[in-house]
DNA sequence: TCCATAGTTCAATATTCATTGAAATATGGA
DNA sequence: TCCATATTTCAATGAATATTGAACTATGGA
């Protein structure tokens, strides 16, 4: 994933209300849930609400489909993948022995790499 | 990690500057980088960079320590995991088999799980 | 066709944020 | 002490963003 997408991906995220909605998506997996139903858990007004899905589908994290009267979102995981593993490429370097005493380190470097 | 802990290192990462920033203190590892090469590296101004690592070090995902005149800045490893602990938390509610056909879905609920 | 439901779009407002350059602070060497 | 280097702080400016409520569009049932 390049910069610019991410940082997309990112600012999406960086929001009280979308994050919310996200972590949501992400526990309903690819399933989904109508925008009403996610603006109900939420609590926020269905203008609000559409904004915030909105933000999130320009930025790939979610997909939607119409079901008769009722939009659904679901999480975009390939593009959540992507996001976490272009923050965490290249950690120290490809060479987890100057990871050295911070123990955690080589746990990511080893989890996120492709 | 809690939300709004989380919406902070969100939006310090949500930055074109402070993303590279941290992709490179990522690269880095525990070594770090003084101030003024990160600067250097990311072509802005000292001012500016000053600002930023502020920013990522507020957001508790860099730390940093003086050595003699300079201000060395590395990756807080652990804040980083939390929070991608945090987005893909209660993937598909724990149950990997209703994630279904989304086949990589799978691989995120497994590899950020505690 | 008429109506209710489900969502989106729009304009206005208030807030937050990045950048700039200048001034201030801190460190270490001569 | 004096000076250069390294970095931070500050005020001002311009740009981006969230929220609100009202208006609009689309769907499906009676």
């Amino acid at each position: 994933m390049e910069s610019a997408q991410s940082i997309k991906a990112l600012s999406a995220l960086a929001q009280e209300h979308r994050l919310a909605v996200f972590r949501l998506l992400v526990s309903q997996g690819p399933i989904g849930l109508p925008a009403g139903e996610i603006a109900k858990t939420i609590g926020i007004s269905a203008s609000a609400m559409s904004f915030h899905l909105a933000q999130l589908e320009h930025a790939g994290l979610v997909r939607s489909w119409r079901r008769q009267r009722r939009i659904y979102y679901a999480v975009e995981i390939d593009a959540v993948r992507r996001l976490l593993t272009f923050l965490t490429q290249d950690c120290c370097q490809g060479r987890p022995e100057i990871c050295g005493d911070m123990g955690v380190l080589a746990d990511v470097c080893g989890a996120e790499e492709e």
